[in-house]
DNA sequence: AGCACGCCGACT
DNA sequence: GTCGGCGTGCTC
């Protein structure tokens, strides 16, 4: 028995902490088991990450760890090497990744018991009962007669309607009672592969693809390119098959918005075997059942979100990831993973393929696949024969807007309103207005914590900060000068389905954005009445282009599309260009052809210019060269250093120390510090540091150089200051 | 990250 | 007079 354990801890410090092992404690603590441990004045629940018969600290700094958790280690071998892996990638705390790799409830301290199921039978006494002395009892009486026949489990027991005080009433007499038992782990899948419907006949270039996925074993990883309809799916369907039929199960990994029923039954009726789903509706006990099926083989497929890359499986064959280019696959807050990177390290640790789908891939893959580090296999064909999208630019300097719709689109409009279309409107600002403007003195109310202006929510009668969610009634008065002449400045959707309504009353709309959706399952409801044509027309943000698939939409307008255009974000025209071909693929698919209109003041613009004409694929290529240029992202390696506090100066002051310790040179490059693009924030001040090398290992080495100093520096206790390494925007 | 200790403003 | 605001310091 070891006399001290060394502990993760689910905390932000970058150590570990050591422990002795109380003689209370009986198994043999191990690295990847967890033990509930005392820190500070409170108790947590940590990783054993090593075990050791000495240690250097004084006994009296040193105290017993409560509890061993668990008698094997959590996680497989490989998926603790990703863990430590990330921990070193992103710089953060490994407790703080290792618990993020393990569902809630295991964090919680659950026990990864085995599933089991509930049985009720008669008791000696309950099969000796006479059922006569249950003449005034007819529930109970039931409840008698169906288990006399058989043992029955729980769900049974609901399904044929008994009462539950009825049964509760027989369980105090003792006359039935119930007892679990563990559930036989199937793995008959890995044997017999037993298919739900036959597959879709291939198209040639599909048939390719498979072939060549296929003929892989061990690690590669493959970009599979293919525009919207050219069946992805099928070919992911296919490398399934052959994967399953090896017995090995399949890791899929999709954005937040995509897992949608349809999406999960294309998977489910394709395959007999039992289908682990990882969503956000699920409690932490039902995702503790999914992981453990995962781990120990009975789920054969695996779909989930970006946390669930950490799923563990007993028999791994492959990770997919559909639409790979998709910006929820990194984490924002806390440990800011990417999901891609990660998956595209585990199957190097796996020693198993990686194929990441999409229409409109990423820079970063892109460059990967350009330089053959990637397989690159391309689906250029559109299965059926759904028409071309017409494409078209209205240049809207110096044209009268009606609530900012120009003449052109509003005619364009109403003629596929008229032909008994639907037609789906962009606009990326929710709210009524984006700004607060008095008419007399010019004055833009601006939130007092944040560096933005109010938006105006009409309907709900109030000014909201959307930065920090500061919010008031609005004003009948401007702050500035007194007057009441206030009006909104500018549109925002709430104003421009209000407009839409009076402008067409006889088409019914419907406004999808966070204000309209926030509640759960509204979005989905939004989403069948437009399925149903229920409505007319479609007025969103961003998150209406992601995954829907609208048939009977013909007519795609962008509304703000030099908004998108000129960031401060150097992702900017990438997202950009995503979005506007997944839309364009969107438009018109069922035998209807399909009219994309952006509205634009820059119609001679060369990246709108480029999309239109040459497509997705010249135009990434296209800002691939100039992030090469620019020395940007994934030509070179970013880290971003952000720091917060309440005067500007303590920020501006530590991130100043922190380039000090940083090389420049000809392959690293600092800068800043600089105030964040939006510089005040809930009332603190945030500033910006970037590092840049020419090499991922170069940034490694000289982060994890400078990292103990900038710990050290008596200003990082004085703001508060985090690190995002391969940042997806700068805001 | 939590959690407690500690020192200054508006309340019964 | 106290309740409670969050600044600061510590956690094997």
């Amino acid at each position: 028995m070891p006399l001290f354990v060394e502990v993760a801890l689910p905390v932000p410090m970058r150590q570990t902490f050591s422990y002795s092992v109380p003689e209370s404690v009986t198994s043999v603590p191990a690295q990847g088991m967890r033990v509930k441990v005392p820190f500070g004045r409170q108790q947590l629940i940590g990783l054993v990450i090593g075990t050791s018969d000495t240690c250097n600290l004084a006994p009296n700094q040193i105290k017993s760890i409560i509890e061993l958790l668990d008698d094997e280690p959590l996680l497989p071998d490989s998926l603790y090497k990703l863990t430590v892996w990330a921990a070193r990638y992103y710089f953060c705390s490994l407790g703080q990744m290792l618990s993020q790799a393990l569902p809630v409830a295991l964090r919680k301290g659950a026990e990864v018991t085995a599933d089991t199921t509930i049985f009720w039978s008669l008791t000696t006494s309950g099969n000796a009962a006479s059922l006569d002395t249950l003449k005034r009892a007819p529930a109970q009486k039931k409840v008698i007669e169906a288990l006399l026949k058989t043992e029955m489990t729980q769900e049974e027991l609901t399904s044929l309607a008994l009462s539950k005080p009825a049964m509760k009433a027989l369980q105090d007499k003792g006359w039935i009672a119930k007892h679990e038992r563990t559930n036989k782990i199937d793995l008959s899948w890995r044997d017999n592969l037993e298919l739900g419907e036959e597959p879709l006949t291939l198209n040639p270039e599909q048939a390719v693809a498979v072939a060549t996925l296929n003929q892989q074993s061990g690690y590669h990883c493959t970009l599979l390119e293919g525009i919207t309809g050219s069946g992805k799916t099928e070919v992911y369907l296919a490398l399934l098959e052959s994967v399953l039929k090896q017995g090995k199960q399949a890791l899929i990994l999709v954005p937040e918005i995509g897992l949608t029923p349809q999406t999960i039954s294309r998977f489910k009726s394709r395959f007999k075997v039992k289908v682990a789903v990882i969503h956000s509706g699920l409690t932490d006990n039902q995702r503790l059942t999914a992981w453990r099926q995962a781990k120990t083989g009975e789920a054969a497929i695996i779909i989930g979100t970006r946390s669930a890359l950490f799923t563990p499986m007993a028999y791994p064959g492959t990770i997919i990831l559909d639409e790979e280019h998709d910006s929820s696959f990194k984490q924002q807050e806390g440990v800011g993973y990417h999901a891609r990177d990660l998956a595209v390290m585990r199957g190097h640790l796996e020693k198993i393929p990686v194929l990441l789908g999409t229409a409109t891939p990423s820079l970063e893959s892109l460059q990967n696949a350009l330089s053959g580090r990637y397989k690159h296999l391309e689906l250029g064909q559109r299965a059926g024969n759904a028409e071309k999208v017409r494409q078209g630019i209205i240049d809207i300097s110096n044209q009268p807007l009606k609530t900012g719709m120009s003449h052109a689109l509003l005619n364009e409009i109403r003629i596929h309103l008229d032909a008994g279309n639907q037609v789906l409107l962009f606009l990326n600002r929710r709210g009524f207005s984006p700004a607060l403007l008095c008419h007399e003195c010019g004055h833009l109310h601006e939130c007092d914590r944040c560096d933005a202006f109010f938006t105006v929510h009409q309907s709900l009668g109030e000014i909201r900060c959307h930065h920090c969610g500061n919010h008031y009634a609005i004003p009948r008065q401007c702050h500035n000068c007194g007057s009441t002449m206030l009006m909104g400045q500018g549109v925002g959707t709430e104003q421009l389905a209000e407009a839409l309504e009076k402008e067409f009353p006889k088409y019914p709309v419907v406004r999808i954005d966070r204000d309209t959706t926030s509640r759960k399952g509204a979005l989905e409801g939004h989403l069948n009445a437009i399925h149903k044509g229920e409505y007319k027309i479609l007025v969103g943000t961003q998150m209406l282009a992601k995954g829907h698939h609208f048939p009977d939409v013909t007519l795609v307008g962008l509304l703000d599309v030099d908004g998108a255009l000129f960031s401060a974000d150097f992702r900017a025209p990438e997202r950009f260009g995503q979005l506007y071909t997944q839309v364009s693929g969107r438009a018109g698919r069922a035998r209807k052809p399909g009219t994309v209109l952006m509205q634009t003041h820059q119609a001679n613009n060369a990246i709108l210019r480029e999309l239109m004409h040459k497509g997705y694929g010249e135009f990434a290529r296209a800002q691939l060269n100039e992030r090469k240029q620019a020395l940007l992202p994934p030509a070179w390696h970013m880290l971003l250093i952000r720091a917060e506090a309440h005067l500007a100066i303590d920020a501006d002051n530590f991130l100043s120390q922190v380039a000090q310790f940083l090389p420049q040179n000809e392959e690293c490059e600092v800068i800043g510090p600089m105030p964040a693009p939006m510089d005040k924030k809930a009332g603190k001040y945030r500033r910006h540091l970037i590092f840049q090398t020419k090499s991922r290992n170069l940034l490694q080495q000289a982060f994890e150089h400078a990292l103990p100093q900038i710990e050290a520096l008596p200003l990082a206790k004085r703001c508060r200051w985090s690190l995002d390494r391969d940042p997806q925007d700068l805001l």
